[in-house]
DNA sequence: TATAGAACCTGTAGTAACTATAGGTTCAAG
DNA sequence: CTTGAACCTATAGTTACTACAGGTTCTATA
C-alpha cells in the first residue's frame, strides 16, 4: 500500500484555508517546498498536513507569523526546551489581555456616548455623540 | 489681529499623529485640500484642527476610515439626524463586544496550555503546548 | 482514447491604515 | 544671507493574506 499524499487543494481544505495561503506560507518559509509531480504539482504528505494545521491553529490563537516561525523552529530543532515555548505562549497571553483591556475601555466610551443620545430625529448639531468627538 | 493658522506639522502634533498621516487623510478624502502658501505649503485653520482631532479620536475608538467617512458626511451635510449617528456608534459597540468575546476565549485557550506546562527544561517532544497544537 | 473542465502553476497587484524613504523646495531664525 | 528644520511629491514597504491573469496538468467521463 501507498503512503497517503495530498494535493495543495486537499491540504488547504483540511486546514481550512486556501491554496493561495499555502503558497504564501511556502514563500514566507513556514511551509517547506514539497516534492513535485512530473508536471510540477506539489505533493504533500501527512507531516505537511500536521504542520499546516499547526500554523492555522496558532493563527486562530492570534500568533503572528513571526511568532509561529519561532514556535516552528522549536519543533524543527530539537535542542530547545519546553520553557522557551511557554515563554512565547505567556507573552502572547499578556498581549491578548492588553488588547482585551483596551477594547473594554473603548466599549465603555462608546456606550456612554450612545446612552447620552436619546432621540432619532434630533438634528446633528445637538447630537451628543458628534459633540463628544468633534467639539 | 490674525486668524490663527497652522502648518501641517503643527496640526499633526495637535492631533498626535504624523504629517504623513495628514497627507494620507487628504488623499483618502477625509481631510480637505487646504489653501497653500506662495511656496506651496499647506495652511490650516482651526476647523481643520477640529476635524483632524475628530478623525483621530474616532480611530482610537476603533472606527475604520470608512466609518469615519460616514460620520464626517453626517457633519458635512446637515440634513442628517442624530439617530443615524447613534446607529453607527451602536454597530461599532457591537463589533467591539464581539472582538472582546473572541479574545477572552482565545486567552482562556492560551492560559490552559500555559498552565499545563510545568517545567522549564522538559524537552520539546513532551511539551504540552506543542502537543496541543501540533498533534 | 479523446476531451472537457477542475485544479493546479507562476507572478503580480490589491486590501487597510499607515510608515518610511528619496530627492528636492521653502520657510524662519540668527 | 545662510543654514537647517520643515515642508513638498511620489513611491515602496508593512501584515497576512486574497484576487486576479494567463497558462499548464490532471482526472473523470464518453
Amino acid at each position: 500500500m501507498q503512503i497517503s499524499t495530498f494535493s495543495i487543494g486537499q491540504l488547504a481544505r483540511q486546514a481550512n484555508c486556501k491554496t493561495e495561503t499555502v503558497h504564501y506560507y511556502e514563500k514566507s518559509g513556514l511551509m517547506p517546498e514539497p516534492p513535485r509531480s512530473e508536471g510540477g504539482h506539489r505533493i504533500y504528505a501527512l507531516e505537511h498536513a500536521k504542520r499546516l494545521k499547526f500554523i492555522r491553529r496558532c493563527r486562530e490563537l492570534g500568533f503572528s507569523l513571526d511568532q509561529i516561525r519561532t514556535l516552528l523552529s522549536f519543533i524543527d530543532e530539537p535542542n530547545h526546551s519546553c520553557g522557551e515555548v511557554k515563554g512565547v505562549a505567556i507573552a502572547q497571553s499578556r498581549e491578548v489581555q492588553g488588547k482585551i483591556d483596551d477594547l473594554i475601555r473603548l466599549k465603555q466610551a462608546l456606550d456612554t456616548m450612545v446612552n447620552q443620545c436619546k432621540g432619532t430625529n434630533y438634528p446633528i448639531d445637538k447630537c451628543p455623540i458628534i459633540d463628544a468627538l468633534y467639539a
